[in-house]
RNA sequence: CGGGGCGUAGCGCAGUCAGGUAGCGCACCAGCUUUGGGAGCUGGGGGUCCCCGGUUCAAAUCCGGGCGCCCCGACCA
């Protein structure tokens, strides 16, 4: 009667599990072109209502939507010297069209400021015009060497917030407020938590002064890089001339910003989540937050069944997403199944004993140890309940992440080797002290596993500051947070 | 780009060593019986066997060349 669980079980092969999970909840789809993915329907409803949460942040905080082209002269790439030397490897040219040669090659934006500054300098002239807010949901191509779907791709889709100030402490300003929106929604929406920092020299934005990011912890005790928010200071503004002239008459240049988040996320979502059965959803990003199965096995009962199925879809469907799978040749187990492979939070059980004893099934799709994953309840009740079993739904996920990831990080390392052999074996996070000299961070990118992720901000740090540099021994000037990175 | 593996139905694979009608499981379609944790039976549809060339009466199979994909590494906001 049952079927192989195709998901590779978590503990036997982690990649495999990832790439299974897209697969049988239906993610994403191979493309004919190396490196490329299509986001089926399940998942863009996943991405639109991430869009859709964090665009309302966007607006919330002062930005305005706009859209600028997907190709840029070669010539716009190569103003700005550290982000040509950062970018340029893996920038798509375009070199031939409308059958001849391109005088001049056409970048595809692997990012955007490179096309955003040069036209936008001409709609500033005073500090009247300032600040600019812009945000673009686009898509963005870059050759990547490897990819995996959702966390890199050739093409991929993402926002990219970019403004101008008048001053470096507004800009600097802007960059940490939208560090603080993106973890914000990565926590209350997707309820996946994240350790906030600035990032060290070698990991830098190309072009940048400084990067803020975002880094969460992966189920297998990697982390990934789930948003980032660059203050650029002058660089962009000298590139492109981007200038206004003050209150005190002199022309200056502006300072920028830039910050993203990406498709990624929602492999973030399915390494915070999943588990051997297939994804699983945090409510407020479920495109089904309940799905509804009835029961019958015959056309009598089916009539009675689906009578009561569509007043509790009528009931909820006013504050919950909900879904009626009243499919005929499927049977329930295949059904309980699907669903819980592609993540819904909860499940309705709607048969002819819960017609006849006025009641409902409800099954949660995650639920940690002392609560109950199966409840039957009268049916009002149950109705009623759903949101709030929703919120807490939510609220399990969370707290089940941020005590995983707890449990798997390491304070005050100081032993070189130990780190060596912990990062190697045991991943997870470890906090450690640091001299500030990039060479250290380099030679132990070389000889370990892990890398600096962020240099984290003060709530993450530990209560003892590290004294000693883990990689040399010398005097720390920072603690930091090292780990296996996807 | 280095090391390894693989290209046969939508997916997973056998067949290749030893040349001789293109197969299996899942999925799909039809019908009947089913439906409380992945239904059963019967029937059916679906193929440039990655591509080009060669050998041969005959090539998925042998030979030569090419292309593509996957894994490990290098690379990577």
């Amino acid at each position: 009667m049952s079927a192989d669980n195709e998901i590779t079980p978590q503990s036997q092969d982690f990649s495999a599990w990832y790439n299974d999970v897209v697969q049988h909840a239906e993610l994403a789809d191979h493309s004919p072109v190396r490196g490329c993915m299509v986001i089926r329907p399940y998942a863009y409803r996943i991405w639109e209502l991430m869009r859709d949460a964090l665009d309302e942040q966007f607006k919330h905080t002062g930005h305005e939507n706009a859209y600028f082209p997907l190709f840029m002269p070669q010539e716009s790439l190569d103003r700005e010297a550290e982000h040509v030397e950062g970018f340029s490897p893996e920038t798509a040219m375009v070199t031939e069209a409308g059958g001849s040669e391109l005088e001049e090659p056409l970048a595809v934006r692997p990012t955007s400021e490179a096309v955003i500054w040069p036209i936008v300098a001409d709609w500033i002239q005073s500090y009247r015009d300032l600040p600019v807010k812009l945000n673009q949901w686009a898509n963005v191509v870059r050759w990547e060497m490897r990819t995996r779907p959702f966390l890199r791709t050739t093409e991929f889709l993402w926002q990219e917030g970019h403004t101008a100030h008048a001053t470096a402490e507004e800009a600097e300003e802007e960059a940490r407020t939208m560090l603080g929106v993106y973890r914000d929604f990565m926590e209350d929406w997707m309820a996946m938590p994240v350790v906030t920092g600035l990032k060290t020299d070698a990991e830098r934005f190309a072009g940048a002064e400084r990067t803020y990011a975002c880094e969460a912890m992966m189920k297998d005790d990697k982390a990934l890089q789930a948003g980032t928010s660059h203050f650029l200071g002058q660089n962009f503004a000298k590139a492109f001339d981007v200038r206004f002239q003050s209150e005190e008459g002199e022309h200056e240049y502006v300072h920028n910003t830039s910050w993203g988040v990406s498709t990624r996320l929602i492999g973030g979502l399915i390494m915070s989540h999943g588990d051997d059965q297939g994804l699983v959803l945090p409510p407020k990003l479920a495109p089904h937050q309940v799905v509804i199965v009835p029961i019958w096995s015959d056309a009598e009962e089916k009539d009675l069944v689906m009578t009561v199925a569509q007043r509790v879809n009528r009931v909820l469907s006013r504050s919950v997403r909900v879904h009626v799978d009243d499919r005929e040749h499927v049977s329930p187990g295949a059904k309980f199944y699907e669903w819980e492979r592609k993540g819904v939070p909860l499940r309705i059980e709607v048969g002819p004993k819960e017609v006849s004893s006025q009641e409902l099934v409800t099954v949660r799709r995650y639920a940690p140890e002392g609560r109950e994953r199966k409840r039957t309840y009268g049916e009002g009740k149950a109705i009623a309940m759903v949101p709030q079993v929703l919120e807490e739904i939510q609220d399990d996920l969370l707290q089940a992440a941020e005590e995983r990831r707890e449990e798997r990080s390491v304070r005050g390392m100081e032993d070189y080797d130990e780190f060596r052999q912990h990062i190697g074996e045991k991943r997870g996070f470890v906090y450690s002290g640091w001299c500030g000299d990039g060479e250290c961070e380099e030679k132990a990118r070389e000889e370990s596993k892990g890398t600096i992720r962020v240099i984290p901000d003060p709530e993450f740090r530990s209560e003892d500051a590290p004294s000693t540099c883990l990689v040399c021994g010398d005097e720390a000037t920072e603690e930091v947070l090292w780990a296996q990175a996807y």
